[in-house]
RNA sequence: UGGGGGAUCUGCUAAUGGUAGGCGAGAUGAUUUUGGAUCAUCGGGUCCAGGUUCGAAUCCUGGUCCCCCAGCCA
């Protein structure tokens, strides 16, 4: 059996006792940003949980703040939410459907004596908290009678005041050691349209009031959020104990998913937006799953990292390679093979004939053989990537060099016979002689020829533009730092033009992934290609063993 | 400084008083028409100090280190 994390453990007993008959979770995303991988966590554990205890999962905006959200936000996360492959059914909600029933249970509050309207401005509401070391003091206007508290608070909803001029607070503890039960502002006047009430109200509630009532409204029974939110959780009970709900839900704290050499925030990402560092929300550099989708990860990849991870309490920073991994597994057994040269370098086989087609035969996928095979024109004039030719190769390199043979995939096994340089002294053609004893894989005399590379043919390639990508950050955990955006990856986009692929890539539809054989993975880029102009993402390299021996030896 | 959390291989995470295990990363080898994939093997850990116990990662006591909280954000 799998073994459960800590909240699991918790449903699993709260099953066997009798406290619930069936779960209800949620995922509570405020529409102010794009989802990112940190949420494809909490969305996977979410609707995961569900999914696993036969429970429902709800998608629900926390929509309380109109000065931050934006519908298309509420839309693209919809969009995301089914992208990762789960569903709300019917459960889709805002908290700004709440209003009214907000409000009344505010009301409620007033008249038991736990909430009063306060005049305080902001800065003598901060003065008046204390601090860590010292209790709070209690505000002047902190015993106003029942009858005042509910007619300034009817008229704070009527929009008789300026905005900031009163809020309304629960009364619990301005001594308490706990800064979130120091009489906590509950409401607050805000004249702004609200993406979805409009200007219905010019009061809006706070989260620590809103989150609670909407999940007992909800009927949700596990309320699962990050950490930070530990220190609410006192508050988040105090709402549920002080009102009429018609349910009690339990909140439970996990930790946030934290990757090496990124950031998962969705403010820190807004920032990186708005300040041009990367193209947009979907820019293939960034963890949101909409980068991520465009840069070619699968919804399955995402999933799995999130299941490897797991669920625990501890802060975490996890590896990239985790992720990294995930999608390589995947596509491995999903992704055709296709031949394509990235940088390309000129041969010229000499022996073969000027106007003579080869078509040989090429595996799509080695891993899957349902996926067939298909034809390759092989030709006097061919394309190879320019590192597998060395004019003075080290040890151990397997690939061309000046007298040595190598095969081509698929194909003949040529030899290197002459080098063209420029007068820069580049390399910019090779002049080979074919065997054409060796196709098959064949070498009829039993010679080794240990090395195969990719190729194209110069007259059937297609040329695409290739864009590379590297970690977005140079340090590896840039949200500890004081300022993140100077540890931006000055080279964390390359742009390759003029790269040759096989001709059987020029149909490709948007999105489509493949993995150009010894390169990577990639997809088609589903913004910029288009059907003359074709635009690769590099997803992920491949493991490149090579490159390690390489590295390690210099 | 008050409060709330947390510490297990290099990274993530199990073990719920009874053999410290898995995944990733790394190393080595086999295999291979991708220096890919696959397979096998290896190395590597309970924050520290005491205590309880036949037996402690787990319970107790005392430390150390890390994270979060003083928005009319969520």
């Amino acid at each position: 059996m799998e073994p459960t994390n800590f909240i699991e453990d918790i449903i699993i007993e709260d099953l066997k006792t009798g406290k619930h008959k069936s779960i209800v979770t949620r995922f509570p995303p405020e529409p102010n940003g794009y989802l990112h991988i940190g949420h494809a966590k909490s969305i996977c554990l979410n609707f995961g949980l569900a999914e696993e205890y036969d429970g429902v999962c709800h998608l629900r905006f926390d929509d309380t703040d109109p000065a931050s959200e934006d519908p298309e936000f509420v839309e693209a996360i919809k969009r995301d939410v089914k992208w990762l492959g789960f569903d709300w059914g019917d459960n889709l909600f805002h908290a700004a459907d709440y209003f009214e029933a907000l409000y009344e249970f505010a009301v409620e509050l007033i008249e038991n004596g736990n909430a009063y309207v306060d005049d305080l401005s902001p800065e003598e509401i901060r003065k008046y908290r204390g601090s860590w070391t010292e209790p709070g003091k209690n505000s002047p206007y902190r015993e106003r009678s029942i009858e005042e508290n509910l007619d300034l608070f009817k008229r704070m909803r009527a929009g008789e005041f300026p905005d900031g001029a009163k809020v309304l607070r629960a009364k619990i503890d301005m001594g308490s050691p706990n800064m979130n039960m120091r009489d906590p502002i509950i409401y607050r006047i805000k004249r702004m349209p609200h993406h979805r009430t409009g200007d219905d109200w010019v009061i809006y509630p706070m989260y620590d009031f809103a989150h609670p009532l909407s999940d007992a409204l909800e009927h949700i029974t596990h309320s699962i959020c990050t950490l930070e939110f530990e220190d609410n959780r006192p508050l988040y009970d105090w709402f549920l104990e002080n009102t009429s709900v018609p349910s009690r839900p339990r909140q439970i704290e996990f930790a946030r998913l934290n990757l090496a050499y990124t950031i998962t925030s969705k403010r820190r990402l807004a920032r990186l937006v708005e300040l041009g560092h990367v193209g947009g929300w979907d820019d293939p550099r960034v963890p949101t799953i909409a980068g991520l989708k465009r840069r070619g990860y699968t919804p399955e990849s995402i999933r799995d990292l999130c299941e490897r991870v797991g669920v625990a309490k501890n802060n975490s920073l996890v590896d990239m390679a985790m992720l990294e991994h995930c999608v390589r597994e995947d596509l491995n057994k999903r992704a055709p093979r296709r031949m394509a040269v990235l940088r390309p370098l000129k041969v010229v086989i000499e022996n073969f004939p000027e106007d003579k087609v080869v078509e040989v035969e090429a595996i799509n996928n080695p891993e899957d053989p349902s996926m067939g095979k298909r034809k390759l024109p092989l030709t006097r004039e061919i394309y190879i990537e320019q590192e597998d030719f060395m004019e003075d190769p080290p040890r151990r390199y397997r690939r061309l060099a000046p007298g040595r043979e190598v095969r081509l995939r698929y194909g003949y096994v040529i030899k290197c016979e002459d080098v063209i340089k420029n007068d820069e002294g580049e390399v910019v053609e090779l002049r080979v002689s074919c065997d054409f004893d060796t196709l098959g894989g064949k070498t009829p005399d039993g010679r080794k020829v240990r090395g195969i590379i990719h190729w194209v043919s110069a007259e059937h390639a297609v040329d695409a533009e290739v864009r590379l990508y590297d970690r977005l950050f140079t340090v590896e955990n840039p949200a500890e730092r004081e300022d993140f955006v100077d540890y931006v990856n000055p080279k964390s986009l390359e742009i390759l033009t003029g790269c040759k692929l096989e001709p059987s890539l020029k149909d490709g539809a948007l999105g489509s992934f493949y993995q150009f054989e010894r390169q990577g993975y990639f997809c088609i880029d589903t913004e910029d290609s288009k059907p003359d102009s074709l635009v690769f993402n590099r997803t992920v390299a491949l493991r490149d063993t090579w490159a390690k021996i390489q590295q390690r030896n210099g």
